[in-house]
DNA sequence: CTGAATTGTTCCATTATTTGGAACTTAATT
DNA sequence: AATTAAGTTCCAAATAATGGAACAATTCAG
């Protein structure tokens, strides 16, 4: 259950809708409903102007205002998005790919898109008990320390990669996140040379993953797929041999990709 | 797999967000990706200001643009729906309870509320197979033919109710849908009187549920919970009985929130 | 291959909306 | 009852959105 405080697109702060949405990040990103003062010193803006503004996306179910006073998300964006991920290609296509992995490794199984400094994750697999809904799927993660990031990272051509590093702040969430571009650069390096990524426990302590990239033919779409696990069930020699059967999945998903969106362009 | 046309709000369609919104709801009610000529005969709007409205909307990461220059919903929905969720409290609370009727009955429960002229279901609690995430969770459903809508609707009082089933606009989605009015007010009375409703096959032909309503002390929140499933295995007589645990898991749902928020006012 | 038609993008004077300071109302606190 | 804080409304000034038209890029037809 990480936030993460970082952009998850490149999105311009100016205009109507910037700034609306910048609202809607703050609320939405809190730990509780919000009250107007509360969003009043987070936002920094004159009075009038804010009470407008959340009235408008009240008004457009963006927001919600409970009887207290206190502004909290709007339901409205769970059918936006309940239709975004529904019809969503790519994990249309990645999906039976995931099921396979899942049911070879017995572990959980992740979907993940890079957008902006972010991993979105898109669908998940789990072994036994029944998946709890939205637990990780829609969830925004950091990209500099997971394996579907790092496995994104690795597809990005230099300039691009060198210019979202510059841009990342990071946070030392265990003892072994990478903490500057330097040592990150040089892992996604290695990264896009063997094809395959890991995460050493480090957005989690006691959290271990292989991933492999996985891309669009344009490369409007990057991302991977991972098997995720405990540190004690998950030890690194094993996590080596997964790197094959997680990278076929990859090459899988992309042949899928090619055979229903290929023939064009 | 329903899309009903209906708005999920009382949203103005006026100002810079109501215009922005139309064409959000516009893209991800389609069955398909959109390209900029199918939105600019659907939205009606000069080309120079779709085209700028748009971009907008790709900026902030609401729409995203294929190679092919198609708009889809943008994966920023998602995360903002996944904290939308996470947090919500009518849910937390309800979950427990929705458990244990799913226990008790062996049938798949929902959790959904009225907002605007729809449902938006918040929960739902399936029995063998692993949850197809989002599946049902986040849809958007008419009020008028489902279980958990016609409870909801028992709540209004009179003339809110009047009101709202005057815009409504019919779809008869099967034989026994309400398609008028008049005979949708006079079952939504009995259901006020008795404290229960049902489904009989309205929305999906072959499907039956019960349901009852549960609201919040101030009326801000109305919606309700169901036990839903196929005609054959729940007869109406077995459905009469099961009214009775619907009515106790709402009751208990309403006292969970009585402790958790009630101390006020 | 060329010209015509369609589709998508940019520009900018006009128009409409947003802005933000201040006055005002309501609720909480002493 | 008086004081402070919280929330709401108002309106001239500042800013952003509008939409028509010109421009580019693709696609299609002969």
């Amino acid at each position: 259950m990480s936030s993460n405080g970082e952009n998850t697109t490149t999105a311009r702060e100016t205009g109507t809708l910037g700034k609306l949405m910048v609202l809607l990040d703050l609320v939405t990103h809190a730990d509780a409903p919000l009250r107007f003062t509360d969003i009043l010193a987070l936002a920094g803006q004159p009075r009038g102007t804010l009470h407008r503004q959340l009235t408008h996306l009240v008004e457009e179910g963006l927001l919600e205002l409970d009887g207290d006073g206190r502004y909290a998300p709007g339901l409205r964006l769970l059918d936006f998005a309940a239709r975004s991920w529904a019809r969503n290609e790519f994990r249309l296509i990645a999906e039976p790919h995931l099921r396979d992995l899942q049911r070879a490794t017995g572990e959980t199984v992740h979907l993940g898109v890079l957008r902006g400094q972010s991993i979105i994750y898109l669908d998940k697999v789990e072994g036994r008990q029944p998946v709890r809904m939205y637990s990780q799927i829609g969830n925004a993660s950091p990209c500099y320390c997971t394996g579907v990031g790092k496995a994104a990272l690795s597809l990005l051509p230099a300039e691009s990669l060198v210019d979202l590093l510059a841009g990342l702040s990071f946070t030392g969430f265990t003892a072994s996140t990478h903490v500057s571009a330097e040592t990150l650069l040089a892992e996604i390096r290695e990264i896009a040379d063997q094809g395959y990524a890991f995460d050493r426990e480090e957005h989690e302590a006691g959290i271990r993953c292989v991933a492999a990239p996985v891309w669009s033919e344009d490369r409007t779409f990057m991302g991977g797929i991972s098997i995720t696990g405990p540190a004690y069930r998950l030890s690194m020699e094993l996590l080596h041999q997964w790197s094959v059967p997680v990278q076929l999945a990859a090459a899988s998903i992309m042949e899928g990709m090619r055979v229903r969106l290929g023939p064009r362009r």
